[in-house]
DNA sequence: CAGCATCCGCTTTGATACTG
DNA sequence: CAGTATCAAAGCGGATGCTG
């Protein structure tokens, strides 16, 4: 953690949030509380120790907390804290200048499910919020994951729905391709999705 | 420039411009068009050698160019393109999240009167975009620096205007404060700093 | 002088093995 | 499950040298 030494705010930003891992460490917290084991499965790459340290400073300037579960479930649970929640627009604003490179992984890519969950609600938007909540599942790559309104804002979440309004199957860059409408459900289909359920759902999110 | 390889926006743009130095890179170009020199002297710290490697590795991504100007003048001048002039939001977006850690210089931190420029076109508004165009001179730390408002607009730039509403002078984190509002003129004067002009100018960009 | 390139010591990161 | 410990490799900072 390496001061720039400059009285600048974005240099004031990196100087805590400019090391190696430690944005993609708030994404996985972004995206939901995680125990350890669950980061390192979500940052295929980062060295243990390294997530140990990176877990250490993070609390240490106050974005994250650390909650041991005592025994019978004995573990240890990550979370952000409210100033480490107010990353959210940094994570949105560098995830959305990213968007024109993400027009399929590369050889050599790792993915995970949970990541479509940031450009979900980056650009999914409900456009009816006074009707009933809608959730779509989503069972693509290694972890099923949902899609729900609440009072006007679409979430995104790992887990499964009591009863979707519709599942989508496929992998997670088709799905994600569908979400993001850059390609119709009939396409998706094509390609290898499945779509089941009320197609009427996934138009009141992505449609102008 | 190790890569994440990750399928994740946000891992794509921390890629790019995740090294260290790179944004702080892009932060002096969002300013104003630079020569190498101009760059050495508004990164104090930077080793010349990677200030060299980052500048070509930004060109070979595309996010700046490199235009030598041929004798007399015998220079080279370092512009964003369109696609790192898009980085502004995530120049502001990081910011704005410091803002808070913005209370005054700690000791050993440097300081350029051109870094003032983000700050008071995040923060500084026009609010008679119809009005006629104004000017405020700032003379503070190492180089002039000019706010001026342009069809509703507010920019800052390195230079002086010629006919100015308003000069301030004095300490930058003391005319920095002002301008944020965060200080009165009274009180700015009563700190050692000289506001010269039309205070309704400066009204004008701050008051709600 | 502007714009680098080289060298060298130090710090950070990565890979893997191990532990309570 | 939640980390330490160890060591090699890469990156960075500072000084200095080169070239048109």
């Amino acid at each position: 953690m390496r001061s720039y030494r400059q009285y600048c705010g974005l240099a004031r930003a990196l100087d805590i949030i400019g090391d190696r891992w430690t944005l993609l460490i708030v994404r996985e917290l972004l995206i939901g509380e995680l125990r350890y084991t669950d980061l390192l499965e979500g940052l295929p790459g980062i060295a243990t120790n390294l997530l140990a340290t990176r877990l250490t400073e993070l609390e240490s300037v106050g974005l994250i907390t650390r909650e041991v579960v005592p025994p019978p479930v004995a573990s240890t649970v990550f979370r952000l804290t409210p100033r480490g929640e107010e990353l959210r627009p940094v994570v949105f604003a560098l995830g959305r200048w990213a968007s024109p490179l993400m027009t399929g992984p590369v050889r050599g890519d790792r993915l995970r499910a949970r990541w479509m969950a940031l450009p979900i609600e980056l650009y999914l938007r409900d456009r009816k919020p006074k009707a009933r909540p809608i959730a779509i599942q989503v069972m693509a790559g290694d972890e099923p994951m949902v899609i729900e309104t609440r009072n006007g804002e679409v979430r995104a979440r790992a887990g499964v729905a009591a009863k979707p309004d519709a599942v989508m199957t496929g992998p997670v860059p088709l799905v994600l391709k569908v979400l993001m409408g850059k390609a119709s459900v009939a396409q998706g289909r094509a390609s290898g999705m499945s779509f089941e359920g009320d197609q009427k759902v996934l138009k009141r999110l992505t449609s102008g």
